[in-house]
DNA sequence: TCATAAATGTTTCCTTGTAAACTATCTACA
DNA sequence: TGTAGATAGTTTACAAGGAAACATTTATGA
């Protein structure tokens, strides 16, 4: 015992030398601490983040457009189209054709899609509370005002 | 025309709702956000950014241990493996099986690994300046120690 | 000391996401 | 009009990364 006390701290880890001050790896890493939180609080609902994150979009913007949403999200269209399928078979999603543009594709939730995004709501949006941070919450505010500000997202709630 | 000019500043993607606070989306749209700007500036290169890390972490840890190192990135076994292997290949790398313990592996830079590191070391640390982020200096130096001390990274320069 | 467990990487297979080519539709303008 | 180009989304082919099972070597403990 009195030998930890009196002990340098030791990293568990390589020397990182600068690494630990790049954008990039940070992002990176946070990034990771967040998912591995998010699947242990989460994993059984059986949706990951960006899954989640269409449906909500496609809530709060009913028939919006495939391209706008994946546009939106910063998700691929090639990618948008496989999740929107996939939304489709297992019945939380609607594709509609319009007439004004037979190429475009109109999202909406179906019953079941809006009762499920209702009813996981508290938990996909709370489950950061539980991450027990090293960050107080002047902290996580600042920085979540930082991220959006560096990523360029409004910070209104609304547009 | 007309109708354009008069008609309110409308945002030119869906209504977030939320989204534009959660930790977990502003890291992925900032990370998305770094490796544009990455690729663009140093695409030419050929190596991403996590791959001159794994290089980076060798060139300052020699004969570091090939678990202990994925374990410092953040990488998977499975996935260092594999880089390892490919930088074997373009002669970047050399793994030694210790006889202390011959489970293990100890990876060392070639000589030509460490002019590849010290090459592009500038490029590698430098090339985040160019980003033309909408942050000034002591918001982006105040980001860094957040992410930092939220994902438990160690700020000293060596351990 | 011998069986069992743990540690270290590797292999295999799978999921996620992307790029590029493709189809279908719409717009512009000669 | 009708044709060239733009737009919206899909398909295909692939690369990145991860989970689980595996082989090998080392540590443990009865």
């Amino acid at each position: 015992m009195i030998e930890a006390a009196v002990k340098p701290v030791v990293k568990t880890g390589g020397d990182l030398r600068g690494l630990n001050h790049s954008l990039g790896f940070l992002l990176r890493v946070s990034q990771l601490k967040v998912f591995d939180h998010f699947f242990k609080k989460l994993g059984h609902v059986g949706l990951k983040p960006g899954e989640y994150s269409v449906l909500w979009l496609i809530f709060n913007n009913p028939r919006i457009r495939q391209g706008l949403a994946a546009q939106t999200l910063s998700i691929k269209n090639a990618h948008m189209t496989k999740l929107i399928r996939s939304f489709e078979e297992s019945g939380f999603v609607t594709r509609t054709i319009p007439d004004g543009d037979r190429r475009a594709v109109e999202l909406d939730l179906t019953v079941s899609g809006r009762d499920f995004v209702t009813f996981h709501q508290q938990e996909f949006f709370g489950y950061i509370q539980s991450l027990n941070s090293p960050l107080n919450d002047a902290e996580t505010k600042e920085l979540i005002r930082l991220l959006a500000k560096f990523a360029c997202v409004d910070q209104e709630l609304t547009k």
